[in-house]
DNA sequence: TAGTGGTCTAGACCACCCG
DNA sequence: GGGTGGTCTAGACCACTAC
């Protein structure tokens, strides 16, 4: 009901299908013609869905021949997508728990990137909070996110503790659409050797990102600080773009 | 001639503007009812050129207003797409200077992984090239490559100075298509430290990447190692797969 | 030759945004 | 209400793969 678009529909049954195994790696999917049979949808429609499963890396369409499935379980895959900490931690049943270090309210103009990467005024109002993941009590992972207070003005601890992006999505039904993010490498603070505990050598791999509501407002600046050893960052990229001539 | 399709001209031509900053960080495209009267084309044509520049990062659709730009000049963009390094060194002016440190033949069996990674037997044979990226004569990525030579048996270390990427899809003619990429922060090799000089700390970014044709045959094998101070990876990504319900 | 995916069209109806 | 993007259709023609 939620979603009746059809191309989705078919999108959700294949992927899901892929997911669960029952379309193997190197296997066919069925053609598009007995997908338009099976689905009583036009042709576009199921092209459409297609479509959708080759640019996130599930399959690869093969002219004249059919569509293969090329989704590798084993690469934990889908981690280039934009999705947050606790989807990850229940699509992969990790043994992760999260421990709200902070939660406090700051104003932009004292955290000039912030500001810069939002592209707000310096005396906005913005919900700053740190949270670390832990395994077994040790910490890998430090996150710290900076959200506009006007925009979620009931965000709390207790929300925190959960998940952000569930709130957001379906307690305040805004659409978040997409991220930049920036991949460094750099030497921990004093703060987050202390947290990290024997992070040797004391760098962190860090994760910025700009996350952005579907009408293209900026709406959450996150640090994401890994223990380096235990970072790992999988992407599925395509070669889109030819040059012409 | 080489590229017929009226979708790509669009989608080169507007993504062209926008990288020339023609069509500025913010500003509107032109509807698609007036993108159909400039190209002559059918509405889902142009839709189709709109929807590869959203994909790519370039614009974000709004319902009901138009398509605005978001592409940022200032994040280096694109370098998620599957690109090449004299690629990307072009397209940023980048003063680097490629050395082929070595280049030879060697067995699949001897390189379990690479083995395992292109679904070969154990005595194929693979050019396997080591290349070092360098600025100012400093080495800031080192890039060891494996080929499968029964596919390129022309490959060679003067190509390799080259572009491989423009022979292959050139002289060969073969169509470069997905990878998959992992990044990872690992000790450096003896080697590696030799090679990188004055590495501190002697850690080194390390992309790992899986190369597939058009046909889903996988082709290349690359590690990529980045001096960690120098490393940045930018990434675009949206939030496609929503759940159900 | 039959089947597959790739491109393109002309038109329809809908939901959303704004003045 | 008029414009914008989102979804969907039925049909056409093409290029490629396989037998």
């Amino acid at each position: 009901m939620v979603n009746s678009n059809k191309y989705r529909k078919i999108y959700q049954e294949l992927s899901g299908k892929i997911i669960n195994d029952e379309y193997k790696h190197g296997e066919q999917l069925p053609s598009e013609n007995l997908l338009v049979k099976k689905y009583g949808v036009s042709r576009e429609t199921v092209r459409k869905a297609l479509s959708l499963l080759q640019t996130n890396g599930f399959i690869q369409k093969l002219k004249g021949k059919g569509s293969v499935v090329i989704y590798d379980q084993s690469l934990n895959f889908p981690v280039s997508q934009l999705i947050s900490f606790e989807e990850i931690k229940q699509s992969l049943n990790m043994d992760y728990h999260t421990v709200v270090e902070s939660f406090e309210t700051v104003v932009a103009k004292d955290h000039p990137k912030v500001q810069e990467a939002l592209n707000i005024s310096e005396d906005t109002k913005l919900f700053r909070v740190v949270r670390s993941r832990r395994k077994n009590d040790l910490v890998n992972i430090v996150d710290t996110d900076y959200f506009i207070q006007e925009m979620m003005p009931a965000l709390s601890k207790e929300i925190a503790e959960q998940s952000i992006y569930d709130y957001i999505e379906r307690r305040l039904g805004l659409k978040i659409a997409y991220s930049n993010k920036v991949i460094t490498f750099e030497p921990m603070s004093e703060y987050e050797i202390d947290l990290f505990v024997e992070a040797t050598p004391p760098y962190a791999a860090v994760v910025r990102s700009i996350v952005h509501l579907a009408d293209a407002i900026p709406f959450q600046y996150n640090v994401s600080k890994h223990r380096a050893s235990e970072f790992k960052f999988v992407d599925f990229s395509r070669r889109t773009i030819e040059k012409e001539k």
